[in-house]
DNA sequence: CGTGCTATTTATAATCG
DNA sequence: TCGATTATAAATAGCAC
């Protein structure tokens, strides 16, 4: 922004792009610190230098590094769920389980409500641009219980294959049930 | 950066605030990503608003999001059917079953606390205020906590598979590729 | 409340020492 | 390579609808 429009692409030349680097890096963490004073809002910005063993954090590092740890590790899941989806394994035994499981599961619902941390979240229906820190908050709870659902489930799932292989023909573990796209 | 100058202090103003705000996260969120561009650098920026239900977050803080929402959303489970069973696999799994559901029942227990937990956070009367980076960050913390277990469960079951093959047609077990350990 | 539209303030790309 | 300087590109505060 400056002498010459700059054109967004990567900057091949090395000085260039470190000087801008620098220049921009701290341009970006002066904004931040800015937006955070003028409207009071909590934010986190974090940018890792090539070279830097260290990434740049604001505001003070730890919490917000492990915030935003957790957050670029999401995405993570969602390949999870892709790549245990298959095409069946067990199949049928299930049922009263599932029965029972998703009898607990309304409980844990209802509770959930009962909480009202979400009818906004889940209204939306997808048009999610970010959790406000009371929904990260009521999220995190969330997760927890439905992550133990699910290790629950593995767990049996792990003890059934051990006592009984089967033959099949496809990809056996159908993350899909874990982590429905939908 | 305009008409005026503007004291790098809270903008009391409330309509004034809320312009501000949109306006410089817009531009923020604009820096961050160009940064990423021009110098091919990794980066992340969450901005939590007051008002906002939802965070802004770059990069893809939508599909963080998302996913999240989809956990939380994991209600019917409706596929799940497909996941295990095959031909009569787990049989005495009532057993398993039942102790399952006692697991999910004390996991209901459990929840009723956090849920008790959480109202006091969230309670107050709408001081949400109240919760701060530190809270969040360790909820976040025990998500990702959780979500090890898990990962290292799915791992387990893995390696138990390699030992004990079932015959596939495709390449399930590439664990690696769904729970990256970076 | 959101949308534009300037007038100015900032951020910076290019340059210089 | 690193500041300091400067000419421009961007961002945006205050207004008008």
């Amino acid at each position: 922004m400056a002498r010459k429009k700059v054109k967004l692409e990567y900057i091949a030349n090395d000085a260039s792009r470190r000087a801008t680097f620098k220049k921009r890096r701290k341009g970006l963490i002066k904004k931040v610190s800015e937006l955070s004073t003028l409207c009071d809002v909590k934010a986190c910005l974090v940018v890792y230098g090539h070279d830097e063993p260290v990434p740049e954090v604001w505001p003070s590092g730890a919490d917000a590094v492990r915030v935003v740890a957790r957050l670029k590790r999401m995405p993570e899941m969602e390949q999870s769920k892709k790549m245990m989806d298959q095409e069946g394994f067990m199949r049928q035994r299930i049922a009263k389980l599932q029965e029972q499981v998703r009898k607990l599961e309304r409980e844990n619902r209802e509770m959930e409500i009962s909480l009202s941390m979400n009818e906004r979240m889940l209204g939306g229906g997808g048009g999610l641009e970010a959790i406000g820190v009371e929904e990260v908050t009521g999220l995190a709870w969330l997760v927890e219980v439905k992550v133990g659902e699910v290790r629950r489930r593995i767990e049996a799932m792990s003890k059934a294959a051990k006592a009984a292989p089967v033959a099949t023909s496809g990809n056996p573990w159908i993350m899909d049930s874990f982590f429905p796209l939908n």
